[in-house]
DNA sequence: ATAGAATTCAAACGAACGTTTAATTTAATT
DNA sequence: AATTAAATTAAACGTTCGTTTGAATTCTAT
């Protein structure tokens, strides 16, 4: 590792220590991801003693925690609070979907627009962590959701009344799928297509793309789920 | 690690050796991610000596490389031998989205189903390589993926000829999001709903959901671009 | 059966890892 | 200014990592 130093210009006291490693941590996980992060390139880049992550927060897991927790715990708080208005707003009418879903994303785009909020990089650091295995990060991040979700899931289930709860549950999986893959794109969109990069980097223009194009999907028909594949099925077995 | 032996009763030759290491590479990939994956534990599960990754496949990273190609290389020729074969079939006439989206999902549900092809481990190990920042990683499945998507772009372009070059890349973006991140789910949906272990655990119906929404996603309204979320920001304003 | 190539093996390499310790320095409180 | 608590430091802890080596073994072809 090359030890560069990364957050050193801001914040010279004790705690300031704390907020440099904060500030360290999310940059290098999300660069390199956790098990690629050492302590020892994570403290030499934000300019403190290999001893001060340990001391400061005990263990690297529980740095990663933190490192989440600072961000996502507001953020979803914001979303909870967005809701609440907008449903205080609606009167005893059912919200609109696409006011809920406008409540779920524009705190995320606010906290991607803020760079002293964590910016981007914290978005595609929350992006990979919904894929890691690790139990402790499965199980913080259960714990971390498990209110806002459901929040929304009852909004959602207010405004598509018709939508069985089993239906809802499995759409609103892959709207947070679809965010979430989406927020923490940036390189991964590069895998299917080279977009214009300006495009790429302006997250608004991104989620004023997918909002219409998820509330397509909220208002779907529902799925058959008793035919088989008949036709595509036929035409392997043929070729076969 | 406990040295526990995974992939031992089967086939006993030199070549035996190779397939071994594979088959455990993507089980313990899948389970702790690359990084955290030793090849001392990789080794012992596999019931082969610990030089033989580096004798067989070179190094560490070679090896992820290899259990990716494995299964991933038939399954996008199988996606695009689908859509040559339902694009013969529908002679002059383009092709439905529906069968475009089915020639996309048919093969990888047929990996997802088949144990010998690498079953579920193998998508749910693929949605995390696609969210890994480790460079060699995101070069190799740009490679892998580049034809595919190209095809299948050329294709969803014929379908919806009235839909913008860009806005279509965008929204396959956000269908091979939902795929991946769905596919690789097992334990991501667990994070916001808990839902019955039965479906779950039923590929087809998942991806029978999942089609009809992204349908309806591909169909959309297009997005406005101009106005701004003057109702949502102005609400936030208020409040603070 | 035998020569030669391919594979397996035990052992060791140096490096890097997360964490702990004990001494030292800084800050806060009286 | 003295005392106590908090924070920082350099050094070392024991462990584990990916990779390499050279001898032993197994397979393949003549």
């Amino acid at each position: 590792m090359h030890a560069k130093v990364i957050a050193l210009g801001s914040a010279r006291g004790a705690a300031a220590t704390k907020i440099r490693i904060l500030d360290t941590a999310e940059a290098l996980f999300m660069e390199h991801g956790f098990e690629a992060t050492s302590l020892r390139s994570l403290t030499a880049a934000a300019g403190v003693n290999l001893a001060a992550v340990n001391y400061h927060f005990g263990t690297k897991e529980e740095l990663f925690e933190a490192v989440l927790t600072r961000r996502l715990d507001p953020m979803n708080q914001e979303r909870v609070a967005l809701l609440d208005q907008l449903e205080r707003k609606a009167g005893p009418d059912p919200l609109s979907c696409d006011r809920i879903l406008m409540a779920l994303f524009v705190p995320a785009l606010h906290l991607a627009r803020d760079p002293a909020r964590g910016g981007k990089n914290f978005l595609r650091l929350l992006g990979r962590a919904y894929a890691d295995p690790a139990p402790f990060i499965r199980q913080f991040l259960s714990e971390q959701y498990a209110v806002m979700i459901g929040r929304f899931k009852a909004a959602f289930g207010r405004a598509l009344p018709h939508l069985p709860k089993k239906e809802l549950s499995w759409r609103l999986h892959f709207i947070m799928g679809a965010l979430s893959y989406t927020l923490a794109g940036t390189d991964a969109h590069k895998i299917i297509s080279e977009l214009s990069p300006r495009a790429a980097n302006n997250d608004e223009i991104l989620l004023r793309r997918l909002a219409p194009f998820l509330l397509a999907g909220l208002n779907a028909p529902l799925p058959d789920l008793t035919e088989v594949t008949r036709e595509v099925d036929g035409a392997l077995a043929r070729k076969r």
